[in-house]
DNA sequence: TATTATCTGTACCAACTAGTCAACTATAGG
DNA sequence: CCTATAGTTGACTAGTTGGTACAGATAATA
């Protein structure tokens, strides 16, 4: 019963593209709409609030990231440690096509409205945690595996070593995003492994 | 001649707190100039725009955290290894007197800006570039020293390492503030260190 | 084809936005 | 003490903001 709408979708999506672009403050209700070819009237049915268009939105960023991502990536074959290299170059392709295009590297989706909006919003900032602890799941699952094939120090611990890599993700981002350059992605890379090597070997190492 | 006035003053102090506190869009220039006790034709007497007093924050920022925290740490006689810790540490003591203050883990205002304003602003963004590099100047001065006092590799590329420990400092702040918890800072703070270890250590290491 | 839930278009609102202006006042320096 | 100058004030604008109201259009189903 009733008609059928596209309407939701591409607001969600614009509202990735834009918000994604500029900042959550920055893009109003209007353009919006004007970007997705949709009545405020249409808004407003499918969204009580702009807020609650963002609460949609960081899920459909978050999903898409998983899928094209996070997904391939760590569920593939590759040697466990290698993942974070990959990710990097992945993520390097990401924004130099972003700059290609907009002009701008953009950064990370999800870690500009956290950054944006964590002290303003207290369900958003919970919702990004929660992002945020999935993710680093992500990394802690590799790091135990780099563990049992013996490629980590067995002292190594897998849970703030994993938050550790995603801090510097995000910073990296945020320095490329600074810096209008996506090859700091690339060139910063590397020390995303460098962050696995547990204290306990870097005493070992003190003593050769 | 004329009145004298310490309205540009209270102006840049309010916009330092209330907007280092939420964000750059989020607030107004009447609240601005509440909060400084300022009205808003004396606003104008002294900024030809909201975007010029930002200007003139980033900077007021910039030199008290070099003032504050930089310069003391980095102009004293602590091992050079010692002082990324110490930094660390005095980020981890702000950012829990800040929660104390106002129940939010605010981050590094810097980098909060940078986030947010960076695809919008051009002279900003290059500001805030500007500010970055002089930043990872400090580090990479500490690297230099580092690896003349022989406590680290030859082969260690103190500029890009200097950027990569900036770029995790920026980060382990998004993480403190996105889960308003500023023991984050301290307990990843020890990986700055880790960043630090040459690539050609590692592989030696590899071999052990 | 009629029904009915769903969606769309338009006009509207109050509150707020950054920014302007001219009249006013205090004071530093001659 | 004067006066040029710097700073203050409050009322004002024009445009935008997020959000509302609701009549009318549309199409999936029965």
């Amino acid at each position: 019963m009733g008609r059928t709408s596209t309407a939701k979708e591409k607001l969600i999506t614009s509202a990735i593209e834009l918000i994604g672009n500029r900042s959550y403050n920055a893009v109003g209700v209007q353009e919006l709409c004007d970007h997705s070819g949709v009545k405020k009237g249409s808004f407003y049915h499918f969204f009580p609030s702009k807020r609650d268009l963002i609460l949609e939105a960081i899920d459909a960023m978050w999903s898409k990231f998983k899928e094209m991502m996070l997904d391939p990536i760590f569920n593939s074959d590759i040697k466990a440690f290698e993942k974070f290299n990959v990710l990097m170059n992945k993520s390097y392709e990401y924004q130099s096509s972003a700059k290609e295009c907009t002009g701008c590297v953009t950064g990370c989706g999800i870690g500009n409205l956290a950054l944006e909006l964590s002290t303003q919003d207290e369900i958003i900032r919970q919702k990004i945690e929660q992002i945020f602890e999935e993710w680093a799941q992500y990394f802690e699952d590799v790091i135990v595996d780099a563990i049992n094939e013996g490629d980590l120090s067995v002292d190594t611990d897998p849970r703030s070593t994993a938050q550790a890599i995603l801090a510097y993700m995000e910073g990296v981002s945020l320095m490329g995003k600074t810096f209008n350059d996506p090859t700091m992605l690339s060139r910063l890379g590397e020390g995303m492994v460098q962050l696995c090597i547990s204290k306990k070997k870097m005493a070992l190492e003190d003593n050769m």
